[in-house]
DNA sequence: AAATACGGCTAATTTGAATTAGCCGAACAA
DNA sequence: TTGTTCGGCTAATTCAAATTAGCCGTATTT
């Protein structure tokens, strides 16, 4: 990997473990193998770091945002996929999507940066809501719908039913992140979760 | 209040908007209306005065457990208390305790400090895994247990059931400190959550 | 009333981290 | 081959923020 990216990794390790503040550019320097000075010859300042890292992420989540597009815009075919969905199928989505955030490095890492940054300035505020709340929400809402549609899954507010699967997704993973040793419990509670949300939504009782 | 107070006050203030190393010393003595160097008079270092915070907050959650518990021990005769529960009952719970954490103004800046600092240190995290994510699933787990106790919830599983109660409002909370001006939209939500807890656990059909 | 403690101030001092200046060798382009 | 760019380095420089020194008035104690 060509040294300016490789500045943007160990950078946003470092952000992600201490905060932007607590983070020298010797430390990045040091760990990307080259003294400080020489990071200026790729940013022009330790923000213009922080900045790439941000615009860096948007692109990836745009890239990715886009791909799911491709398969989940068109919803009256895909419903047919989750005619036949079991507990096992559902099993399967919420621990898909919980393993991918939560052990995705660049995921990870971007997370916790802007969990500590998140209150420095709207913009980083909007973004992890964004990017941890609203976009979840309404993916999952599409696909829980579609669900539903198919006739497995009965409610009359799929929001809120939406909201009973993601919000202790969403606690597990914070739990997880601020302290990686109870990930192998988060992981039970994530499964007798979900069954337990298939008992209460499930038509097939 | 005494300027000692007045410090540690001005501080919390200041470290759950911006963070421990983006709050400078001279900000704190400008909002107590002092000068820096007048700090030093109370606290030996800018390091004290957050160890200072720290130690307050666990005095008053510890006096605030003793509190709960003298009401909360006695199972059996609390039961009772919860004998003839009703949907309205149980918005007021989640509710009550939803608006104490989000508008108590100590707990509100608390937490908001706490986020941002989890990751500097073990200990700080294990205190936010405490205060926001075991203390509150123990407490309303027990509550929970002894409002199914007296037969009006049903579930064969109190602690995912607690989970489904408290996740949602634990998300909600999350929301709101990041941008208050989603609490409208938020309580809306909590009373929906609720009501649909109700519906799903309640023995009541 | 003298002595002392308290808590404020201004003026240093110290420190440490970001950034700039300017050199230099290797690669590559003309 | 000669020049230019790239990306590294060391040695300043700058600057801001924490902390210390030392003064001084007020209030409290003895």
């Amino acid at each position: 990997m060509d040294t300016k990216q490789r500045i943007l990794d160990e950078a946003l390790t470092l952000f992600s473990e201490k905060g932007y503040a607590n983070v020298f550019v010797g430390d990045i320097a040091e760990r990307v193998g080259i003294k400080a000075p020489s990071l200026y010859k790729h940013y022009k300042s330790k923000r213009a770091i922080f900045d790439a890292i941000i615009e860096e992420m948007n692109r990836r989540f745009e890239e990715q945002a886009k791909a799911m597009n491709i398969n989940g815009s068109n919803a009256a075919a895909d419903a047919k996929v989750y005619e036949n969905m079991s507990e096992e199928h559902l099993l399967g989505l919420g621990r898909q999507f919980f393993l991918y955030f939560l052990h995705d490095d660049y995921n990870k890492r971007f997370r916790k940066m802007l969990t500590i940054e998140q209150f420095h300035d709207k913009e980083l505020a909007d973004l992890y809501t964004k990017l941890y709340v609203d976009d979840p929400l309404s993916y999952q809402g599409m696909l829980l719908g579609m669900v539903a549609q198919a006739g497995l899954l009965k409610t009359d507010n799929v929001e809120i039913m939406t909201l009973h699967f993601y919000a202790p997704i969403y606690y597990l993973l914070t739990i997880c992140d601020r302290d990686p040793s109870r990930e192998e419990q988060a992981l039970k509670t994530l499964d007798e979760h979900i069954r337990q949300f298939n008992r209460l939504y499930g038509r097939t009782k």
